[in-house]
DNA sequence: AATTACGTTTACGTTAACGTCAAGCTGATG
DNA sequence: CATCAGCTTGACGTTAACGTAAACGTAATT
């Protein structure tokens, strides 16, 4: 435990550049601890990107990223923010459920299509 | 059957201003009809828009929105063709898939954040 | 000591997906 | 007939998410 990461170490991981890794600290969804201003991340930065990167492959801006992960730790709150904050977790969830039908609509086109085209193949063939 | 719609009408039923509706055209993903140079669209059109706007919300680009809606009607190809996009409609239908895992893994992490925060609200409560 | 390899900040450039005018045509309506 | 609503085609503006390049510091290697 306690393993650390220089900046290169996450983006050959991740596969992005270290600009994105620059980028994305600026707009402050990383804030990795700074060795004599060389940045050194931690495991908690590193599941961070982690998050951010997965909301990118499903749709989400980083701000939207920022955002849920916001939700992810809720310390130090009072009763108001964390009934607010449990509705913003549900109406995510019911986004993401939505997403979920449109991603099934689209993977059974996907099966119809290709159906299709393996139906002009026989055709095909027979000539 | 045989039901037209203007630019408005479809601006309206899917929410998007006739902005969008004529940049899609500009891109070519869309292509109404004309009569006397105004824009006439068919069901066909109709259907493309749906299909369109699903795979932005799933985070595809128009472009790749436009290559799989290519992928729907493998008319006038011969063999060749036929099995590469039989190739591509499986690699789409592999990432969705990952994208599937991707979101089942942040419907649990929402699930998890709202089960932290409900822990949180009973120790609020019992001051 | 000079080169190489990596890091830093600063700043301007780029692309996708539209938004936002401007200027004009067209058909219906008071 | 005037005017108004709704359509058209440009054309320039905007934002997010980086890319790219310049100019510099530093540590290790030759």
């Amino acid at each position: 435990m306690g393993t650390r990461y220089s900046i290169r170490d996450l983006a050959d991981e991740f596969d992005v550049t270290t600009r994105t890794l620059r980028f994305y600290e600026e707009k402050g969804l990383l804030s990795p601890k700074r060795d004599n201003q060389v940045r050194n991340y931690s495991n908690a930065d590193r599941t961070r990107l982690r998050l951010i990167l997965r909301g990118k492959r499903l749709g989400l801006t980083l701000e939207e990223s920022s955002n849920i992960i916001l939700m992810y730790d809720p310390v130090n709150q009072n009763t108001n923010q964390l009934l607010a904050l449990i509705e913003k977790i549900q109406e995510k969830r019911n986004q993401l459920i939505e997403q979920q039908k449109d991603l099934e609509l689209m993977l059974q086109d996907l099966d119809d299509a290709e159906q299709r085209c393996r139906e002009s193949l026989k055709f095909t063939d027979k000539r």
